[in-house]
DNA sequence: CACCAGGAATGTA
DNA sequence: TACATTCATGGT
């Protein structure tokens, strides 16, 4: 077992050598510290490249920002009889009913919170657990979010990561609490480290079938 | 006109 | 708990 878990690690050092010029569109996820204004665009935005392509998240973001609606304040702003120019400003990235939603469920949960500082302070498995209560939140966005967005230690696990498992054959097991206690136990508990790993294997996924 | 895109929710064994 | 199926849209 602590031989995987080398190779997990040793597969990062490779990646990064292979990559190592910053990886575009990835900047803002992978910067840190955040403001808070960038964590909430990360938080909208983690929403938005669900089932979509980063081109079109992207005109989304600029919507959004055009209309200085691209933080959870703006978000939660146009809920009720102004739901539909959410929808319309997020249109681009597909899905915009459902995503409206799920937008709305986001801001109203970290509202409830009292922002997303004090929701920082929740410890980490209660976080993740309501989180995960919020409709329109599965494991992989909730992740998502608490690594880039709240720069917590805790390691996302997508398809992108399934098949890079897969082909270096790192593990036997495919589910996704298997993989992303793999992953945690192999590598040293740094949010950064995580982040570009993460980045890294969407980076290189996205090269190759 | 298919098929994809940086999933989630629901159903089933 | 772990797979399998369904759902929901713009872009290419």
């Amino acid at each position: 077992m602590s031989l995987q878990k080398n190779k997990i690690l040793q597969c990062y050092k490779i990646l990064r050598s292979e990559y190592w010029m910053p990886c575009e569109q990835w900047n803002l996820w992978r910067k840190h510290p955040k403001s808070v204004k960038e964590k909430e665009e990360v938080i909208i935005g983690s929403i938005l490249t669900q089932q979509a392509n980063w081109k079109n998240v992207e005109k989304t973001m600029d919507n959004l920002k055009n209309a200085g609606k691209c933080t959870l304040a703006g978000i939660y702003g146009l809920r009720g009889k102004n739901k539909n120019k959410l929808a319309e400003l997020i249109k681009p990235s597909g899905f915009f009913n459902q995503k409206t939603e799920y937008l709305l469920n986001i801001a109203d949960f970290f509202n409830k919170c009292g922002g997303i500082r004090k929701a920082g302070k929740y410890p980490l498995d209660k976080l993740r657990k309501d989180l995960l209560s919020v409709k329109g939140v599965g494991m992989e966005t909730a992740d998502s979010i608490l690594l880039y967005a709240l720069e917590k230690e805790i390691f996302v696990i997508d398809e992108y990561t399934k098949r890079f498992v897969k082909k270096n054959n790192l593990a036997e097991k495919y589910t996704y609490n298997y993989l992303q206690e793999l992953f945690m136990e192999s590598l040293p508990r740094e949010y950064e480290l995580y982040q570009d790993y993460h980045a890294l294997i969407v980076v290189d996924g996205k090269k190759e079938p």
